[in-house]
RNA sequence: GCGGGCGUAGCUCAGUAGGUUAGAGCGCCAGGUUGUGGCCCUGGAGGUCGCCGGUUCGAUCCCGGUCGCUCGCCCCA
């Protein structure tokens, strides 16, 4: 067993699951485009407080997740555990409040200091998107539909519910998160010890406890929506209306919740049951008090992000590899034509590998293992005439072909 | 951070009631086939049995610790 070993709870991506990973991202990079949303790189490390202060001093990721030291200046700086805190900043310090509406795609690596699990990485990659400087049920509905889509695309959205909730404007969610103090302060010797915890720093949170206990008290516990306001309740039945105009299907589920103060409105989950315990895969909800809590302008938000790993071990529709082509040379003058042989086929949009080196046997093993199609074999013999022998790998035949007829020949093979 | 399971060849795994040379399949290398892969046959290389310590005449096997993987809890993508 090697000594060298990789950092718990991160991985090497390639093979499969490289090519699942791009097609996860690439798919959704290329339809958020669609929808008109630009991309975002915000950097890979923030200072501190950027993720301190908009993820909450009481969240579980402050608390113990998050990857933090100090540089070699003495600053305090941490990996990135989610993208929205970035773009917040981005859009603060950038001084785009000019702007508004935007709208952002992201994608790259997250960090988080956690126990790994199927599906749980210390890092692992998310999407990610988010639109700021709408107020409307319209920004709830779209990156909603958004979603709905690329899962649509990756063949997942059958595996998959949208579970949907309303936290109402912050003064229905002030009125509930009293409510439920009250009444869960009464039974606090009955909670769950991780639940009398919740009621301290996150009492709301007590509603998705898996707890037998906890859930019998939940059952007499008082309802999210019997505090909503009008105005909250209507945001909501706009948000549901427009999703069912788009044939977005949803399940309304009142112990949905987000535990931040900043969080308003919509929350929602697409979760699957295929993954384990590990069932969410994109989640999002609206975050109008986020920006302003960072000390920006008051800006409305909403966005979601989706793991891609979780995400690239439940699509279905991982599209074929393109048809390669394994160029096989023998002997010092052909290995210097087959560079420049190479050269063209690629230029004309084939896939050509270069096996370098090894013997005719070698070679032709390489190209079998690598997937190739056809092999195209140059040695002196064809060299002195001006042709290539092109063997289908397939079944097994070859021809001789005039080099200048070569790439004409290989329209099978792209 | 808490609990369960598991660490033997590159991979998937067998094995030893503790005993001297630790096995299989796949993969890899070579030959059968001087320029032909995938199938077949033959041969070969490859292991501090995760690591440290303890018990023992003797430990891959038993015990303790540790590291890693994995599943679940918390929480999340």
């Amino acid at each position: 067993m090697a000594s060298l070993q990789p950092v718990r709870g991160t991985h090497d991506i390639h093979g499969e699951t490289m090519r699942r990973h791009r097609h996860v991202e690439e798919t959704a990079r290329n339809l958020a485009a669609r929808y008109g949303y630009g991309e975002i790189a915000p950097p890979i490390f923030e200072f501190t407080p950027v993720f301190a202060r908009t993820l909450g001093e009481g969240s579980d990721i402050v608390r113990k997740e998050m990857y933090t030291f100090t540089d070699r200046g003495g600053e305090e700086v941490t990996l990135r555990p989610e993208f929205t805190a970035g773009i917040a900043r981005a859009f603060i310090s950038e001084g785009w409040r000019q702007n508004l509406p935007l709208k952002f795609f992201a994608a790259g690596p997250v960090f988080r200091y956690e126990r790994p699990q199927r599906g749980r990485l210390r890092q692992f990659h998310q999407i990610d998107a988010e639109i700021l400087g709408v107020a409307g049920p319209e920004a709830d509905i779209e990156i909603i539909a958004l979603g709905a889509e690329i899962l649509e695309r990756l063949g997942a959205l059958d595996r998959c519910r949208l579970l949907l909730n309303t936290l109402g404007d912050p003064a229905s969610r002030q009125a509930y998160r009293h409510a439920l103090l009250d009444y869960f302060s009464r039974y606090e010797a009955k909670l769950s010890p991780d639940s009398r915890d919740r009621l301290v720093r996150n009492p709301l949170r007590i509603l998705d406890s898996k707890d037998p206990g906890d859930r019998a008290l939940l059952a007499e516990a008082p309802l999210l929506h019997k505090y909503l306001n009008p105005a909250s309740l209507d945001f909501f039945a706009a948000v549901c209306r427009g999703l069912d105009r788009l044939g977005v299907a949803y399940q309304v589920n009142q112990r949905l919740v987000r535990g931040l103060d900043y969080y308003t409105h919509t929350a929602f989950e697409f979760v699957t049951e295929a993954l384990g315990s590990q069932g969410a895969v994109i989640a999002g909800g609206r975050y109008d008090g986020l920006i302003e809590t960072l000390g920006g302008p008051s800006t409305p938000g909403i966005g979601w992000a989706g793991g891609i790993e979780r995400l690239g071990m439940l699509t279905s529709t991982l599209p074929a590899t393109p048809g390669l082509i394994a160029l096989v040379a023998l002997g010092q003058a052909a290995e210097e034509r087959a560079w420049l042989l190479a050269r063209e086929l690629r230029a004309l949009g084939h896939v050509v590998d270069l096996g370098f080196g090894g013997g005719l046997g070698r070679q032709m093993k390489r190209a079998d293992r690598i997937g190739a199609r056809a092999a195209i074999l140059l040695g002196d013999d064809e060299l002195s005439r001006g042709e290539a022998t092109l063997r289908d790998l397939g079944s097994g035949e070859q021809r001789r072909v005039a080099l200048p007829a070569l790439a004409g020949s290989l329209g099978a093979y792209r």
